[in-house]
DNA sequence: TAAGATTTGTGCGTATGTATT
DNA sequence: TAATACATACGCACAAATCTT
């Protein structure tokens, strides 16, 4: 069973969304420059509506895990939490 | 008259909403740490909906030109244009 | 060339929760 | 007790660009 949102946690939906995909990234299930999930994929993996994934990506973007190119998808940056420190 | 959106420009209703409130900061008639309109404010303002007026202030703080204080309000922020060079 | 599917961008309406005044 | 304000979430619709068939 994949994980599906708790509404009473602490953190918002849009949050446990983007935790998964940032687990996925870190795992290597999803690769650099590889598409994450489309939004309406998350929307129909967690049931939720579309405000919350586009939230979830949006969250994603400004971490610094992905990168979005307009009308073509959501993509796996080369670093995340906006460019931590040197290798 | 003031200006109303002009939904045949180029430029989304946010950023046009956005670049009226940038010009009353460097017109000095919003003051650093004084709270900009508030998002029914620019609501009534320019007629449009809450989203559009939330993306407006999203944009602003995207810029660096305000700061938001959760649960507080979007106040004008130090600079402008992600702490652009010094003086 | 054309049609259709996919994906993101933008906009509107509404509701609930929480914090401040 | 309101009124105000923001954050989050749900719904819906259409447009534009891209990709596939």
């Amino acid at each position: 069973m994949s994980p599906t949102i708790d509404y009473d946690a602490p953190t918002p939906p849009y949050q446990q969304i983007a935790a998964e995909v940032i687990r996925d990234i870190k795992a290597g299930v999803l690769a650099v420059d590889r598409p994450i999930p489309s939004e309406s994929a998350l929307i129909q993996r967690w049931g939720v509506a579309r405000d919350t994934a586009r939230r979830a990506v949006r969250h994603l973007r400004e971490l610094g895990y992905v990168y979005t190119v307009p009308q073509r998808g959501t993509y796996v940056a080369e670093r995340g939490e906006d460019e931590r420190q040197a290798d």
